[in-house]
DNA sequence: ATACTTGCAAAAGCTTTGCAACCTT
DNA sequence: AAGGTTGCAAAGCTTTTGCAAGTAT
């Protein structure tokens, strides 16, 4: 895993690439996803200290779609009905490990092995440019403690 | 895999275990996703043609969200903003082979290898109840097709 | 000058809830 | 009668888009 720096530089690289200006929005936006390499929501990013003042959520909702498209942030599907988004730079293992009553996200590395096997079963079935997305939902510590109290908190529903 | 009338006789069964009515809206639900072992969304489930006639979307938006915290059914999240929903028998591998482009869905099955060793990891950093959801994103055949005839055939954006 | 970006504000599109009527037990 | 369900209609949210002004090449 490289460094937020190096996420940071490898995006801008991208962006150059692919012939996509680097604005400051665009800039604030991918720097905030290579400092956290957990996904962020739309939500999140918008509310982040250094984007929240600076630019509109129109702004970062079509700097997102724009980064997405040319694949240098990536889309992930969580239950919970906001977009994720993570860069996508070539060290990214999308495995993570999710609450499924708090929510929180962390990372779960389960080797490469896996990422490889699916990228052979894929293939063989005919897809291309593939790659692999994992999560694994469980109850987290706290939130057990917290079941275990009766505490009120609830995330959503019920 | 068992059938789907199995699928479904679960399910009906586990609603009596957790003491919640089988309704008319319940069991054509239940049915549906019984019948359709992958994801389906919550519009695609209140067009199905059963359902369609007999419920109201917001009938079936409840059942689904009593379903879910009865676990009866799981919530699953992909990139596109809908919910999806699959029914949460025993059996259930949430392992998918997804067209970025067209989105389509089809299961692809890496093993219980790879379940197995989720659920150690998770356990490890003391996770509980957990279940893996995996899903391979990549372009399917006919997708790249339509891409080399460089057709205009666009799921969302650009 | 041309083409791309941004902010504001408004439009869309789903999801979620209130309420009164309806069943079930 | 009491409690759980359903349909209809309305409220809420978040996501998307239109448009005119602003910026970079």
């Amino acid at each position: 895993m490289k460094s937020a720096a190096d996420r940071f530089a490898w995006a801008l690289t991208y962006c150059q690439k692919v012939r996509l200006r680097v604005t400051p929005a665009r800039e604030l936006v991918l720097n905030q996803l290579a400092v956290h390499c957990n996904p962020l929501s739309f939500e999140a990013l918008i509310a982040a200290e250094p984007l929240r003042d600076r630019c509109d959520a129109a702004t970062v909702y079509r700097t997102l779609m724009l980064l997405k498209d040319a694949e240098i942030i990536r889309q992930i599907g969580l239950p919970q009905k906001t977009s994720y988004f993570v860069l996508n730079s070539p060290d990214t293992i999308c495995q993570y490990l999710i609450c499924r009553r708090c929510g929180s996200i962390s990372e779960l590395a389960l080797g490469r092995a896996v990422q490889r096997l699916a990228q052979t079963k894929a293939a063989s079935r005919g897809f291309s440019a593939t790659y692999l997305e994992l999560e694994v939902y469980g109850f987290c510590p706290e939130c057990q403690k917290r079941m275990n109290l009766g505490s009120p908190f609830r995330n959503r529903h019920s």
